[in-house]
DNA sequence: AAGAAAAGTTGAACCAATTCTAAAATTGAG
DNA sequence: CTCAATTTTAGAATTGGTTCAACTTTTCTT
């Protein structure tokens, strides 16, 4: 079942998210316009409305597949992590972080949660949301693989703990990303240092 | 100084924010186009965009005066808290959950949690931005007053934690506002039940 | 009180996303 | 190979936020 049509189609998806990537980093997404991508894909306007609702869903495809490298590049950690729960939790953390601006400009994160947010509904806002999901299950799986090798004590509520710290630093990512002056090694350092009272008190 | 100019001013001010609440919670931010509010504030579209630079400012201003009407009510708390660490929180979190629908609707916060990612640099985006930080000082605040009548340890890292509990308090409410269908209760439960292991950290 | 300057108001025009339409192209089945 | 179904295409129409140049109103000056 892998006719021409298949793959014209798969072609122009990825002539579409190519040109749209290309024209994000260079205009900025308000500055890419819909006519510029489609000339830039070559195909029509009405075969990008073909492919994606909207304009925020193109956006949206580019920012999954960035978070799913971080999701896969966090599983390695949870396997085998540091050797103490504050150095396990900042490598997590920093690969999050460290990877988040490789394919996506800040311009592009405050779009795509903006649009997360406004229309949770949409295809996008739904991937999205459960983007988010795996990454907070991924910080309680690190902090349950601690438990395991009683580095974190076993009473602990693993699973709201990795709520905690997922909400923390995803807010912190968000101011990072609405100033455009913010750097990465300060907002590793603030999210440090707000971990570190939860560090201690998880500690075996 | 309170001439003919001045008056008029405030009043336009004032209908024009009468208008965009009524037409906002009737018909949804999207919903109430400009040329709507325009004609029920009587005054013409381009008056509008004199008084505030674009739709997003006109919806941030009425979050403002909810916000800080939530600050106010806060302040009540950080001055006299309950006698134990949980429910001090567990009141000013409260305060600031159970205010939050009273004059905007989900959609409205959706709408204006969006623009301030969005556009941080406009003057709503730097407005919300100094309120989150005003409601993290909030936070910040009551556990220094606790300190004070020695319910939490003297030692524990006070900005740090309130930046941490609010960040996760604001992050729960995004996800809170992206569902029609969740309740306040759950959402201040769940709440609670991350910030346990942190008030039994701190407590004194 | 008249005239000039300053400040504010107006709505038509502009722009870009999105929708719609009818025609052209492509594909798979028989 | 031919036909019917599906897709793509170009482009016109729609829509709603935003801008701007001309017009009014208010204030200031003398």
């Amino acid at each position: 079942m892998s006719g021409l049509r298949e793959r014209q189609k798969a072609d122009r998806h990825r002539r579409i998210i190519d040109a749209a990537t290309a024209l994000f980093r260079e205009a900025g997404y308000e500055g890419a316009k819909i006519e510029a991508i489609a000339a830039q894909a070559e195909v029509s306007i009405g075969t990008i409305y073909n492919y994606y609702q909207n304009k925020g869903d193109i956006l949206g495809a580019i920012v999954s597949m960035e978070v799913n490298e971080v999701l896969n590049a966090g599983r390695g950690v949870v396997a085998s992590p540091p050797a103490n729960v504050g150095d396990a939790l900042d490598t997590l953390i920093g690969i999050y972080i460290e990877h988040s601006l490789n394919y996506l400009s800040k311009e592009m994160w405050r779009q795509a949660m903006a649009i997360s947010t406004q229309l949770p509904d949409s295809p996008f806002g739904q991937v999205y949301t459960a983007l988010d999901r795996e990454l907070t299950s991924q910080i309680s799986a690190l902090i349950a693989r601690l438990q395991e090798i009683d580095l974190v004590r076993p009473d602990i509520d693993g699973p709201a703990v990795g709520e905690l710290i997922f909400n923390n630093m995803n807010m912190m990512f968000i101011e990072f990303v609405k100033r455009d002056e913010a750097r990465i090694p300060e907002l590793r350092a603030a999210i440090r240092r707000q971990n570190r009272v939860l560090v201690a008190a998880i500690g075996a």
